[in-house]
DNA sequence: CGGGCGGCCTGGAGGC
DNA sequence: TGCCTCCAGGCCGCCC
């Protein structure tokens, strides 16, 4: 379940792996994902020459082109030196000049891959998936007065965390870790917070997306690493996926309850 | 117009 | 052992 944190460890990885590889050949399943994957014959012999992430999305600088990759909930990206003939779900394969393969595999196809040219969008911000993003929680320029300018409305706090229009990258798990944290409910309303509260709220997002980071991500379900490689992040949660076990805080049992559809995790003596 | 919810998918878990 | 149902959560489109 790629966050902003697993999609940065995945970023970080291939700018160490697959930079200036030079791309031969592609193969695809011909299967779609969350839409049909276009056809990559433009990128041949086209060199990787960096890797951007905005949002949940990677995105590969060629020559002439912008890949845009989503792993969505279950995709992954792995660097291999021997084409993965065994495996059921590869949905995409670069075949790099030299003998390397970096290949996607994405067993319930809910990512994406998209290509663009560079001469449409000299920037990738430009791209209109990226059109209508908040802001990068992690950069320097989202500072608290920022933050504090998006309580304007009423919602729902949790929605709040995870409407990417405000602020980039969270998704379910970690919109759990940061509202216990932070000691807010997350059945309360964004307009019900008081100043302190969202400072609290503010420094969280920050601090626990980049303790995930720092630990490679989350590997619950089907996130790996580039190299195949777990990330450590899910030993240290505090409430996802705890229901029913005792509040690393309290004595109180951590809550699971449905909001929009989705579980959240939270300790109801903490968190008020 | 905007919030909420269903659909897209597969695999794994749990019930009977 | 096998079949069924439910659940996982990102994102988009549709509906109210």
């Amino acid at each position: 379940m790629p966050e902003l944190p697993e999609v940065e460890t995945v970023k970080r990885q291939l700018k160490e792996t697959i930079i200036g590889q030079k791309i031969q050949d592609f193969k695809l399943s011909g299967l779609r994902l969350r839409r049909e994957i276009p056809s990559l014959s433009d990128l041949k012999n086209q060199t990787i020459l960096n890797i951007f992430r905005r949002n949940k999305y990677l995105i590969i600088e060629l020559n002439y082109n912008w890949l845009v990759i989503h792993l969505g909930m279950t995709g992954q990206l792995i660097f291999v030196d021997k084409i993965p003939l065994h495996k059921k779900h590869v949905h995409c394969i670069l075949h790099f000049w030299g003998g390397h393969y970096l290949y996607y595999e994405d067993p319930r196809r809910f990512g994406s891959i998209d290509l663009y040219h560079k001469k449409d969008f000299s920037d990738y911000h430009q791209i209109p998936l990226f059109e209508n993003l908040g802001f990068e929680p992690l950069e320097a320029s989202f500072t608290f007065n920022k933050f504090n300018e998006l309580f304007s409305k009423s919602k729902n706090i949790k929605s709040f965390l995870m409407d990417a229009s405000f602020v980039c990258g969270i998704g379910n798990i970690y919109a759990s870790e940061i509202l216990f944290l932070s000691k807010i409910s997350p059945k309360r309303d964004i307009l019900d917070t008081s100043e302190p509260e969202r400072k609290l709220l503010f420094q969280n997002i920050k601090n626990v997306l980049k303790k995930a980071i720092e630990l490679g991500g989350s590997s619950i379900s089907d996130f790996v690493h580039v190299n195949g490689q777990s990330g450590k992040m899910q030993n240290f949660y505090n409430v996802y996926g705890r229901n029913g076990l005792k509040c690393n805080c309290c004595n109180h049992l951590v809550e699971k309850i449905n909001q929009n559809g989705r579980s959240t995790f939270f300790c109801p003596s903490c968190q008020k």
